[in-house]
DNA sequence: TAGATTGTTAATCGATTAACAATC
DNA sequence: TAGATTGTTAATCGATTAACAATC
């Protein structure tokens, strides 16, 4: 379950202010969600609380953390020692929480054997290697666009089911393998996207006017009509 | 709609190929989504599609790209200059899709002055005037936990309704601001679940042994039976 | 006209949430 | 016992998808 991140995470504030009991509705307010989703997320666990009084911080953040599988220790390779390669390989908030980076690799011979937050940067050759011999469950791919899917076809090959994408392209992987997928710019175009909404309360107005600056060429009279016809309404 | 991204990423990979017009279902594969899904998608902004034909890629670009507001340009300030905010003013997806980054602010005299991607860092200090003078409308929060809410509280109060957080906090704002949050560790702790999942085929078979080992005071003896118990199937 | 494909309806599915019996 | 809070049911809501009439 996705959430159980975020209660985590809430849940550690709260140990770390001293507070051994929980309601269901207190800690749904610090994780931002409904009461009734949070006691129904909590059972899938088991029955970990106790009516009339709520949950047991600290038991609940060991069972949540061994859900998880934060109590084992994950073997993280990450593969493009960019900007943002070396901003994951120094992200503290991956160790505290069960993640080792076991290897930085590169295809870029300028970097291969530089030192990044305590690693040495390997070559990109070695990506089967280094998989193999430093059981390494998770890869993070931080490459170009256009380097990312032969990655990806490499490390599946080489038995990896868990990656995480911050390249711009959708990857092609074998059943069974899965990807989560950051995508920064993305994340900004969600933003415009709504704050356009606030400025503008709404595109349909300017409809008309933008589809006519459109430099297409085939059609686009008639197509044009379309942009600015009536089965609209002014929401989404 | 969180999807248009993914379709103009889509389509643009197609007008590379120099593909003129797409029929729902091969741009659906293209996105990863399902055909109905996208035709709805799509209808929400217009009937810029031709029955018995399909749809015009560059012309859909277009509308899409009007519609995320990437016709626009947007000034975006991105706060706390540490690993990853420096990758994120380094990254390239940004000014290609009409971000521009306006501003770096931090709060550290060692890298206050210092040039990032062409950028001088600023002063902490300087944030709402820098908002103001710039027209800044999106803030990439990138600063550690502790700063992050403090930050949005000045933002906010500045007058910005969109932002990226990158801290890994759950961020109070007043009604009407947009929060979007990228948290690199729930990432991969979504990925050690399922990774888990699959060694273990679910991870019901060792509660009971793993309950035994939680090192709890209180009344665990009863609770463990609780974490043992029936009602649960072998599933999430 | 015949084939193809959109735009949209209606059915399905799953997720969310209110409500409450169970029970501490 | 009385008050509080969980675990779970049932209702609600929204999102997904199959199906098909409209129409190019």
């Amino acid at each position: 379950m996705a959430r159980l991140p975020l209660y985590l995470r809430a849940l550690n504030g709260l140990a770390e202010r001293g507070i051994a009991t929980v309601s269901s509705e207190d800690l749904a307010v610090g994780a931002g969600v409904n009461s009734a989703k949070l006691r129904k997320d909590l059972s899938h666990l088991g029955s970990y609380g106790t009516r009339g009084v709520g949950y047991d911080v600290d038991y609940l953040i060991y069972q949540i953390s061994r859900e998880l599988g934060l109590t084992q220790d994950w073997a993280v390779a990450i593969v493009g020692v960019g900007n943002l390669g070396r901003a994951l390989a120094n992200y503290g908030g991956f160790v505290s929480r069960g993640f080792r980076v076991a290897s930085l690799l590169d295809a870029d011979a300028e970097v291969v054997g530089t030192g990044i937050a305590g690693l040495v940067v390997e070559h990109i050759d070695s990506l089967e290697s280094v998989i193999r011999e430093r059981a390494v469950s998770i890869v993070v791919i931080a490459t170009p666009a256009a380097a990312a899917q032969e990655v990806c076809n490499r490390v599946t090959a080489a038995g990896i089911t868990s990656i995480l994408n911050f390249a711009p392209v959708v990857l092609t992987v074998p059943d069974g393998v899965d990807v989560r997928k950051v995508d920064l710019s993305i994340e900004l175009q969600i933003l415009a996207f709504h704050e356009q909404r606030k400025v503008t309360g709404g595109v349909d107005e300017t409809a008309a006017a933008a589809a006519d600056q459109w430099p297409g060429t085939v059609g686009m009279s008639e197509r044009n009509q379309g942009a600015s016809a009536p089965p609209r309404g002014g929401r989404t």
